[in-house]
DNA sequence: GTCTATAGGCAGATAGAC
DNA sequence: GTCTATCTGCCTATAGAC
């Protein structure tokens, strides 16, 4: 049974993972450094490298934990039971809620700089994509067999619409610094895929 | 009068452009380096130096001439004056063609990085999106004066979801290394947009 | 677990010969 | 214009003391 140590950080571990995602999704994986992190927690370099060998083993455990966030939230959005529509709006708010803290979704930034990172991290990016798409995908077919979710054509083809469209609206977004902006498109997207008392098309 | 030098490569200042926009291209411009484009063109960094001192001078050259070039394109659809409609489906192609040549849309990439670019390059990065939403915008309001094109709300709003989608579609179908998933969202954007016997929702 | 010290490499950049 | 040679700085990473 291990004794909790109520004055100490809550574990270096985790504090590194939490520098480190915040460097990620602002200057991106090429963009920051060892020495960055360290410099922010106030430790050495050689520290760091005794939690994550490499920057690739770093790096991969950054997105196994953003997976396993974003997983939760999503877990979170289907226990929570609205409608298909509500749950989509939900979704979207998750990316606001990153775009607000100014930062870029971590995997979208990833994506951008896939060729350049170690192929270690690969495999963890594209699972992050298709974790999106296939949660999407059956909450799409939900709700248009329940009429809150109209849309054409493929469900797996609309869901890659939909996270294109909330990656490079963010990706946009924070260029101009406006929240607004990713809002206006956000809301652009849940109009075209509300069900609700429209026009089938 | 220039003496045109028939066997010489074009010009090397154009060279150099072409290596290092492939390159940013593919790995983004923290992933490239100097000395990856004087490999590419068997000369060394210092000739690279004469012709753009800095890298910074060099992204800004590439963003110049890239933005030029789109420019000269939707020049183009617009000469040929279809309808907004066929406008529009043809700049979902310009996207296409980028991601067929495996690359990401320079100034998409560039936006990823944006953080971390020379602050010379801001402006540049963030005028090649207002050419195009701009562009869009004008586009947009000229189909829907005419029927052709459909949407609710503003145009720049609309203007800004049709560069965050292609944007974000490509870095996604890149991942994939799949043009056809990128070409599934260009054909449910245009869908959307096609106002040609559509329901008016 | 964290430190000091350092290795080895590559980055962007410059000087000066040709 | 292009070269060789070199500088300085930062990077990732390791060894070994505490």
């Amino acid at each position: 049974m291990t004794v909790a140590k109520a004055t100490d950080q809550p574990d270096t571990r985790a504090a590194i993972l939490d520098s480190a995602e915040r460097l990620v999704q602002a200057r991106g994986f090429n963009g920051f450094s060892y020495a960055n992190v360290a410099a922010e927690l106030g430790i050495t370099k050689a520290a760091l490298h005794y939690h994550f060998p490499g920057k690739a083993e770093l790096g991969d455990a950054l997105i196994s934990r953003y997976a396993a966030r974003f997983a939760e939230a999503l877990a979170l959005i289907d226990a929570a039971r609205p409608s298909a529509f509500d749950r989509l709006a939900a979704y979207t708010e998750l990316y606001s809620g990153v775009l607000e803290a100014q930062r870029m979704c971590l995997c979208g930034i990833l994506a951008a700089e896939y060729e350049t990172l170690p192929p270690a991290m690969h495999q963890a990016v594209v699972s992050f994509f298709d974790m999106n798409q296939a949660w999407l995908a059956r909450l799409l077919e939900d709700g248009r067999a329940r009429g809150t979710i109209r849309f054409t054509g493929g469900a797996k083809h609309a869901a890659q619409q939909i996270v294109g469209t909330l990656e490079g609206a963010m990706l946009v977004a924070r260029l101009y610094a406006d929240t607004a902006r990713f809002q206006a498109v956000a809301d652009r997207l849940l109009n075209e895929f509300d069900g609700r008392s429209r026009c089938t098309g």
